[in-house]
RNA sequence: GCCCCCAUCGUCUAGUGGUCCAGGACGCGGCCCUUUCAAGGCCGAAACACGGGUUCGAGUCCCGUUGGGGGCACCA
């Protein structure tokens, strides 16, 4: 086993946990818990503009369903705890968490930003501006003009008297200017980047909050991180970051700039691509299981000749490795997606499965609120369970079992190649037998209504069909006999009645 | 416009110079099983973007083209 590696998650509280977030987080767990390593969350909350109340919270839930285990973070149950979509009640995890010292939130370590900015300061490698963003835009349009990249560098600056005590910001200074940056990276291979190319980026705004490159490398550093793994639309500005690392003095972490996850159009998944928060997912019947499984095999394969596909989350972890994951980007694929959902939905336990598709039967108006639905759900779960791709299929499954039918149009009542009489005569002889036969069960009623098959000259396609239809009241349903003897003797009679009058109605 | 990254079946991928007329999985088609629908089993169609090199030999290395993606903020 590879030395043990401490990652974390870090992301801003504007939204909705996205799913290709959610790849990111998994990839980075994955490493910290093959390794006996260290998973943590940090809030990169430096942009007061787009914070949006409550989505901290939202995000640790989605940890939470996920089971995606933490080794340090915002405190959940403190969030959890709270009346108002407000995020942060007062002083949060300042303590330390398995050796990794907090704040885990961003805003609550504004004095440190502000140290180590202004250290570069005095160490030369960084320098105070004061351009408006007006001015900024002029500049970067002009350069635009030219058909350049828009860098901004120290000599550019309209005012070069900015003193300490006016509003200012700090930019990092490039260095060297005409050199060239190179670094590794775990997935990408060694990389160069012209310096030339790169800006003078600001590191510490004018509000006092630092921005996300030198937020990075400060925390990482200060946090232990020992590898950085991120979206590849990081890759641009990772040259700033290394470089930084040099100024400070500070070891490297290690870096891994993961390919992106794209929608069936091949663009960036994005808000147009059907779901995109976690909750959508789970709210759409998919198994944390199904969807950790899924994303992970979204870039990364086991290789060496193991052509598994379906994997626990323990699987996972003894054979991940970041090394195996791929240069170049993925599209989410539904299909495959659904696949494995179903596939994970029959690794369930009966007790598991019911478990979980309550809240989507109640949500489909059948409420499971008793101790005896509860104990019919349980006894239909192996029957449904093979028929699931995700658990909002369950619904139209199961319905006639808690509630009661209406009675079939009538050419349902009629089986194939049948006329109104047979089929009438057939649901007359099911009906005296199910109104003796002993043992109401399964495989019992399965032999003797194939004898009454025989008895009546019917194939059992054509008597079956029948009788499910009267039964459950539609085409489709679990195996007969089972849900028979689950809906039990009387409410089968009952069914069984109505549809008898229903074919003789008509004439009769 | 400038810079960066990527390129094997429709999709996710295996493949690290010869064992590849390219393997697995999803999806798709067919067959089997079968009381419906599923699940399962078997079979099948389906790919190395293109052009140059290097080499005895290239999916595998190099260059270019094309295509796709991303970045160019006092956003992350």
């Amino acid at each position: 086993m590879t030395a043990k590696a401490r990652t974390r998650f870090a992301p801003s509280p504007t939204g909705e946990l996205h799913i290709g977030g959610v790849r990111t987080a998994i990839f980075s767990w994955l490493l910290a818990r093959h390794t006996g390593g260290e998973f943590y969350i940090r809030i990169e909350d430096t942009d007061r503009e787009r914070y949006v109340p409550g989505a901290t919270r939202r995000i640790l839930e989605a940890f939470d369903w996920l089971g995606i285990d933490l080794d340090g973070g915002p405190d959940h149950d403190e969030l959890r705890a709270m009346p108002s979509n407000e995020d942060y009640p007062g002083a949060l995890d300042d303590g330390e968490y398995k050796g990794i010292p907090g704040p885990f939130v961003q805003s609550q370590r504004l004095p440190l930003y502000k140290q180590w900015a202004e250290w570069l300061v005095a160490h030369g490698y960084a320098y105070r501006a004061a351009e408006t963003p007006e001015e900024l835009s002029r500049m970067r349009a002009e350069a635009q003009a030219r058909g350049q990249t828009f860098v901004f560098r120290e000599e550019m600056r309209l005012r070069t008297d900015v003193r300490p005590d006016e509003p200012h910001v700090i930019r990092m200074r490039v260095l060297p200017r005409d050199g060239q940056t190179e670094f590794d990276d775990l997935i990408r291979g060694h990389l160069t980047f012209d310096n030339a190319q790169v800006d003078d980026q600001v590191l510490l705004k004018m509000d006092g909050f630092p921005t996300y490159h030198l937020a990075v490398v400060v925390d990482d550093h200060l946090q232990g991180v020992t590898h950085v793994l991120r979206g590849d639309d990081w890759l641009p500005s990772a040259p700033k970051h290394v470089l930084l690392y040099r100024y400070f003095g500070w070891p490297e972490p290690r870096w891994a700039h993961l390919p992106n996850v794209l929608g069936t159009d091949g663009k960036k998944l994005s808000k147009r691509h059907g779901a995109q928060s976690v909750f959508e997912f789970r709210d759409q019947g998919y198994l944390p299981e199904a969807l950790i499984n899924f994303l992970a095999l979204l870039g990364w394969a086991p290789g060496g000749g193991d052509e598994q596909n379906v994997f626990t989350r323990d699987e996972l972890i003894a054979k991940f490795s970041i090394e195996r994951v791929g240069s170049s980007p993925a599209t989410f694929d539904y299909n495959k997606l659904d696949w494995l959902n179903g596939v994970h939905i029959r690794r369930l336990s009966d007790a598991d499965l019911a478990e979980r598709l309550i809240p989507f039967l109640e949500r489909a108006g059948i409420c499971i609120d008793s101790p005896a639905r509860r104990e019919l759900l349980l006894k239909i779960a192996p029957h449904i369970k093979e028929r699931l791709k995700k658990l909002t299929d369950a619904a139209p499954l199961v319905d006639f079992f808690f509630a009661d039918i209406s009675t079939p149009p009538m050419d349902a009542l009629i089986g194939p190649k049948m006329d109104r009489q047979s089929s009438l005569e057939a649901l007359r002889a099911t009906y005296r037998l199910v109104e003796s036969f002993e043992p109401f069960e399964d495989a019992p009623l399965e032999q003797a209504m194939r004898a009454l098959c025989a008895e009546l000259q019917l194939k059992p396609t054509q008597l079956f069909t029948i009788v499910r239809n009267a039964v459950t009241g539609k085409p489709v349903t679990p195996p007969l006999f089972a849900t028979m003897a689950i809906l039990g003797r009387e409410t089968c009679l009952t069914r069984l009645a109505r549809a008898i009058s229903c074919l003789q109605s008509p004439g009769e």
